[in-house]
DNA sequence: TTAAGTGTAATAAACACAATTACAGTTTTG
DNA sequence: CAAAACTGTAATTGTGTTTATTACACTTAA
């Protein structure tokens, strides 16, 4: 099962924008194509992030807190802080062996570079951007 | 638990690199603290993209097939296959929903740029440039 | 011919993530 | 104020992914 909470998050704020409105949990939860209680913690997610806001009770659910022009995808990729890009060994090196107990600090570093290749790409995109697209098909 | 194939092949090749010589996977596999066939299995994958050699029988083992001034991390990358940086969403959409049947293409070319980017990172680090930062501890 | 390896299948164990159930708390509306 | 319709959240189960382990046939050097 691969992680999937970006492009939950990612569709339910799309979701949030095109409708422009207060829309429950349930209904996010059939267009994602997943259970109520998984959008709602994505939601609370999304919500500490400054995002959206949310309303308990009758006519309840949540909406976008500001323009979609300034919600990039690396905001929404920091919301719900997903696993490293490249995965870090957390292993025990081998203390006799020189590889081993440097290559750990070398790979962080070549990790790291990965991050922000990928936080650079992400921060280009905008949630109005993919509003769009999305309506031209 | 992580995806840590790369990690694993990149250790790997770095003992080799600093070795220059046959090595076992039971060598290997102590170095990067994990088991025989694990190892094993990474050599073969590794074989296949060509970057090093193997050797059955006594004294047998696994050594670099070329110089690693030519061996880019991208090489290893694409070598053991790991899944995509950001994941994609296999489920059905709900025909119902606009964004339901749009966000997938949308998403797939955000995904599409991060994996560029990631390879392009990885492209720029040679296997001898991880030995020389490793040398200087 | 034996010792020491690789190649590879099969299975078990560990782990991460999503789905589901359940229910307390909140808010609107009649 | 009572009922309906939500959110917030804990607890448990189900499912898929990855690594570890065992086993053994095959290969090669000495």
């Amino acid at each position: 099962m691969v992680n999937q909470q970006f492009n939950f998050a990612v569709h339910i704020l799309t979701v949030l924008a095109v409708n422009r409105g207060v829309v429950d949990s349930q209904t996010l939860a059939r267009s994602v194509n997943t259970n109520p209680v998984v959008v709602r913690r994505l939601l609370l997610a999304l919500r500490a992030a400054g995002l959206i806001e949310t309303q308990a009770g009758k006519n309840g659910g949540a909406k976008l807190a500001r323009d979609p022009r300034r919600i990039t995808l690396l905001q929404i990729y920091d919301a719900v802080d997903p696993r490293p890009v490249l995965a870090m060994n957390e292993r025990k090196a081998a203390r006799h062996c020189f590889v081993s107990c440097n290559i750990k600090t070398v790979m962080a570093t070549v990790a790291e570079g990965a991050e922000t290749a990928v936080r650079k790409h992400l921060r280009g995109i905008t949630l109005h951007r993919l509003q769009q697209k999305i309506r031209r098909g």
